[in-house]
DNA sequence: CGCGACCGTCGAACCGGTTCGACGAATCTG
DNA sequence: CAGATTCGTCGAACCGGTTCGACGGTCGCG
């Protein structure tokens, strides 16, 4: 492979004179400029990333750290990621992803070693063990999702409470008077997600102000669980008629609970959802639902990491905690609930 | 950030003697490794990846080029991914995660610079140009997917061949004698996938051999469209009393369908699905499978890869390609054809 | 007791970029 | 026409590791 010792050599001039002919930081002679652009040209001239990076303390390269747990959904990760490394690239940044397990020690490993100008965290928890890591590196870092302490942070988020008091608010409006509330697995909780009960209690209190019967439970995660659980919802509380849902793998369970259940909707079932367009898409839910929009949240975080990264006067800027308001995308899924419920 | 100077003074040694006290590539009395590792230690010492990288010619990172076309199925992809950086973590290794649309482009980014110690890509079409370049490119290569010319380096696949093959044989012995083929959107095989024709292909030549009449068409990938095709099909073809599917949306998308036709499966039809264990789980489909093993493909492209890259002997060895045995996965929708199909 | 072998450590060079200060030549000013 | 500027280029130092050759001190052996 070149080295610009070799560009240099090939131009007839010395090793910065090159340097400063292709990066342009000091005037060079119309002809010197052009020599070594040819020169570069003639001998597929790349620099040396490592090289690079050891000379400018840059390496083009963000971190991003997504954990997977047994109990989540993959599917509906891959919008994040993908929303995270092309905005990336569009800022000139690649993406290394790192899915490690033990989230302290990766991080401690690609900040410590200046592997990585930035680092975007994803699944945050209430109080996330790797926040402090981030806080005492010398790279500026970004969350997608709201932990319990944001300082010194960037923060991105979709508003859950929002999002719960929508939800309630939309099917009110309709007539509505009972709903169920099917949220997360349980032990997704007790791991910190935040948002499930971020939306859950603001679902509830306004629930009580506006004099509606809201049943707020747990889902689960997977077939055939989902399933049985959401028949054995719609048995339990038959004078429900609305649905609310705050977990993919139970939005995608439903159509066939309620073919099985010969239930129609919004007919006999108002349902609104949380997921993003891509995903409804996707499995063909029919669905009317609280946009989650995984990749507006990824670009927003990388950009603002960027800014940081680029700007000593962005990094001296107040940290944000930016939240994006809830967009109920209408599918025809709700309407005013049958006199007698079935 | 502590640098090995600094380490080095605090133990009151050279910088060398502290790279080798480190390293241990050269013997050390006990007494300066004691030292050396407590100042380590006590400064929080951690190697510049930049400046190893310069000095070594290694970065310990791995490419992994992924590309995302509108038209496929986004979920199944993230156990490829999954597959490909947990191996490497294991190895030692971070993964630099590409998405870039044009990925010619980013190949000659990631290996002209050095960023990589080598490359997984995955996608493959038959006549995929990012393969010139790299093959020309000083790090090794492995693939995910099976493309025409597998010429300088290592492939891995599941043998879609046989796939095809043990599908209809498991059928007709079973009885039945006219079966559905649902594979891929025509595009995909525009845009080079082969391993769509390759299954079907060798579907179609079994099932001629066997005297067993089957009906190959393309599909569709996305929800309504897909669920209107299985429709059309079994419609068409109404004395079809097998369905094989090479299209995870399709799978996907054909409980609703069997709901909604009053079919039992595998009363009434019998089904042979093409996707991994993990997304018949996910999804809950209940049919028998061929396992795609994507988390197991990308882990023995990685293997393989990391051998080459550590070893010289390794490098100079013969290049591979890889099946892995399309094993049926048994989940009960198989059964003997009614005398009379519906 | 003297010589060679070996062990542990050090200094210097190198990897491939970037950047700072200096220097010579051309240009402008008085 | 001498002296001060400006422009374009060069050499050297630096980023932070690794590695090679050399060197001084111990030890074993004849």
């Amino acid at each position: 492979m070149a080295t610009i010792g070799d560009v240099a050599r090939e131009a007839g001039v010395s090793r910065s004179t090159a340097s400063y002919a292709l990066s342009g930081k000091r005037p060079i002679s119309e002809e010197v400029r052009r020599r070594v652009l040819a020169a570069a040209e003639a001998l597929a001239y790349t620099p040396n990333a490592g090289a690079r990076a050891l000379a400018t303390a840059q390496t083009k390269v963000l971190g991003l750290l997504a954990q997977f747990h047994e109990d989540e959904f993959a599917p509906a990760m891959m919008q994040y990621i993908l929303g995270v490394t092309n905005t990336a690239r569009d800022l000139g940044y690649d993406t290394l992803l790192v899915t490690e397990a033990d989230g302290v020690r990766a991080l401690r490993r690609i900040t410590d070693s200046r592997m990585v100008d930035g680092v975007v965290l994803m699944n945050i928890a209430q109080d996330d063990a790797r926040l402090p890591i981030l806080r005492a590196a010398p790279q500026p870092g970004a969350l997608v999702g709201l932990p319990g302490d944001c300082s010194g942070l960037d923060v991105f988020d979709l508003d859950f409470e929002e999002a719960g008091r929508v939800m309630v608010e939309h099917l009110h409006r309709l007539g509505h008077r009972e709903l169920i509330l099917v949220s997360q697995p349980e032990h997704v909780v007790e791991r910190g997600g935040a948002y499930v009960w971020r939306l859950r209690d603001a679902a509830l209190e306004r629930a009580r102000a506006l004099g509606v019967t809201l049943h707020a439970v747990y889902g689960e995660s997977r077939q055939p669980a989902v399933g049985r659980l959401l028949h054995d919802l719609l048995d339990r509380y038959p004078a429900a008629t609305g649905l609310l849902i705050n977990n993919e793998a139970a939005a995608a369970a439903l159509p066939s609970v309620t073919y099985e259940r010969g239930l129609r909707v919004p007919g006999d079932l108002s349902v609104i959802g949380r997921y993003s367009a891509e995903f409804a898409a996707t499995f063909s839910l029919p669905y009317s639902s609280i946009e989650s929009a995984p990749d507006r949240l990824g670009a927003m975080a990388v950009r603002q990491l960027v800014r940081r990264v680029e700007s000593a006067q962005a990094r001296r800027e107040p940290f944000v905690v930016r939240f994006i308001s809830p967009e109920l995308v209408d599918r025809g899924s709700t309407a005013p609930p049958r006199p007698h419920s079935p």
